[in-house]
RNA sequence: GGGUCGUUAGCUCAGCUGGUAGAGCAGCGGACUUUUAAUCCGUUGGUCGCAAGUUCGAAUCUUGCACGACCCA
């Protein structure tokens, strides 16, 4: 640490805040300030789950002592009687705390404890007379004082950018937001087991990359001190992945951080997590099946059902329609001919009257993506797999054999985003050298996306991948499918922001 | 990068065609022994995002900047 991040920072201080710093520091002259000897028995979760249905006669007779702990989100003072609901990681239970149960001292320093406290409880569970399962409390700690006042209690935190900045007080008050973290954890272990299942090794790779591969991204460029050499953030662990190939690591897969140094929206964020995986001697019909295969199985698991609402909208997982880009042109703009589609002419003129930017490439496959991108692309709805990439955009892909300019790749669509995208690799290690000298001129041009020359990755070709398929997943992407997040902000915990 | 909207008490929000700031929650004091966003009475709390301009006077009008949300590229 430097000595300028020492000092404190200054910090936003209120007369709330000093009260309350005012009660810690009595608590600090009283003994403790934050105890850490107390043992927690129970969970609210558990506790509902399991005594939840019992009658207000039958816990009577149970008798249940229970240690409990968490968070006071509210808190009724009622003379004689008070009441405060405590939140752990698991739900909610309420504390029902009177003079005879932990003393008047106790209860009376109680009514001066606040919202946002870590309380603790040992006590006796019963049914308040409105039904509530609730713990009569016999011995009530104050754990850690809260200094800073939590959102108001009804409405919660409103404002996104507080949500995003300050995520612990979103997961504080925000049951959805937990859920959906919740869930993106369970998506993530769903995803996992599947490619376990499936006979799959998990890997790690480098992050940080000599030479930035493996997709056209901007990278992000740091520096190494002792070795003076740049070094990029990896945009994708794709050429890595396939080096493990080469090294009879038949089924690999990863799931990590990937930066790009790019715009940001409610689809992009500049580190997110991607799932690769490549099999030897597959090709991307068995991609597009695994693909297929771990979505639903992850769906069933964390939606229960394959048949999902998205923003407002039914989303039909069950099935995996499969289109090339013209059929899928053809499908969602019916008045386009044959000929039109195959005119060089017609496809640049009608690319900008949908809005495109003008394209320069005379590559018929170029245009016919360009205009997909235009025309179709946000429609594809339910799951739909888009096929046949021209080669000049797929430098990694493997050339059909029967369809010279068009490679053995898909890209997965589902509520109009690019989902995943996968390919037959490329394994001719003479082909993969001359599409980077290809991706080097265009870098040359000025396009500063093109890929680099990977000398390393070629020499690991030359010595002989067998036939391989590969495909990317975007982990972020398939979590908001699942949590009917509108943003990708809304499935990363601290998505990146500017300055405050 | 462009457009639209927003930024007022710790939080959620009012505040009209300019006249110097308001509610609820939270806090503080009081009443209340099964409450449920507890209720009731009293009360503290503000450089109205920042800066400049117009004006006798700006939370309010103008411009710029910062940050954010949404849409477009």
């Amino acid at each position: 640490m430097s000595e300028q991040d020492q000092a404190l920072p200054q910090q936003d201080e209120n007369q709330i805040i000093a009260e309350r710093r005012a009660k810690l520091k009595a608590i600090r002259e009283a003994g403790v300030a934050f105890p850490n000897d107390f043992k927690r028995e129970h969970q609210a979760g558990s506790l509902i789950a399991q005594f939840g249905d019992k009658s207000k006669e039958e816990l009577e007779g149970l008798n249940i002592e229970v240690a409990v702990a968490g968070r006071m989100m509210l808190k009724r003072v009622m003379g004689k009687a008070s009441f405060a609901t405590v939140q752990d990681g698991t739900g909610r239970i309420q504390f029902y705390i009177n003079d005879q149960g932990v003393g008047a001292e106790t209860h009376a320093a109680f009514k001066h404890w606040d919202m946002g406290d870590i309380l603790a409880a040992r006590g006796v569970l019963f049914k308040t007379n409105k039904g509530e399962l609730s713990v009569n409390v016999t011995e009530l700690r104050l754990l850690s004082k809260s200094l800073r006042p939590l959102p108001e209690k009804f409405h919660g935190l409103a404002d996104q950018e507080q949500k995003y900045r300050q995520r612990y007080l979103d997961l504080i008050t925000n049951e959805f937001s937990r859920d959906t973290f919740v869930k993106r954890s369970k998506i993530v272990q769903g995803v996992r087991e599947y490619m376990v299942a499936e006979g799959y090794l998990e890997v790690e790779t480098p992050m940080m990359h000599p030479i930035p591969g493996g997709a056209t991204a901007k990278p992000f460029v740091t520096h190494h001190n002792a070795l003076d050499m740049a070094l990029y953030l990896r945009i994708a662990p794709e050429l890595y992945l396939k080096r493990l190939v080469v090294g009879g690591m038949e089924r690999v897969f990863e799931i990590n951080r990937n930066f790009r140094n790019e715009g940001m929206s409610t689809r992009h964020n500049p580190e997110f997590t991607m799932m690769e995986f490549y099999e030897a001697y597959a090709d991307y019909q068995r991609m597009m099946e695994l693909t297929e295969g771990v979505i639903q199985s992850v769906a069933r698991a964390v939606c229960g059902s394959l048949h999902i609402q998205y923003q407002g909208k039914p989303v039909d997982l069950s099935r995996f329609e499969r289109l090339t880009i013209v059929e899928a042109i053809k499908k969602y703009n019916p008045h386009y001919s044959d000929e039109q589609l195959s005119d060089r002419a017609w496809l640049k003129e009608e690319i900008v009257r949908a809005g495109g930017k003008p394209v320069l490439t005379d590559g018929i496959g170029g245009l016919q993506l360009s205009l997909f991108e235009e025309v179709a692309e946000s429609q594809l709805w339910n799951p739909t797999f888009i096929v046949d990439y021209p080669v000049e955009v797929s430098p990694l892909a493997r050339e059909s054999d029967q369809h010279k300019g068009i490679t053995e790749r898909f890209e997965l669509f589902v509520v109009g985003r690019e989902l995943a995208n996968g390919y037959s690799e490329l394994n001719d290690p003479e082909d993969q050298a001359e599409r980077f000298l290809s991706q080097v001129a265009q870098k040359d041009a000025g396009d500063d996306e093109a890929m680099h020359f990977d000398a390393d990755y070629v020499r690991a070709l030359e010595f002989g991948m067998p036939p391989t398929g590969g495909c990317g997943i975007g982990i972020d992407r398939l979590v908001m499918l699942l949590t009917d997040a509108p943003s990708i902000r809304d499935v990363i915990l601290f998505p990146q922001m500017r300055h405050e």
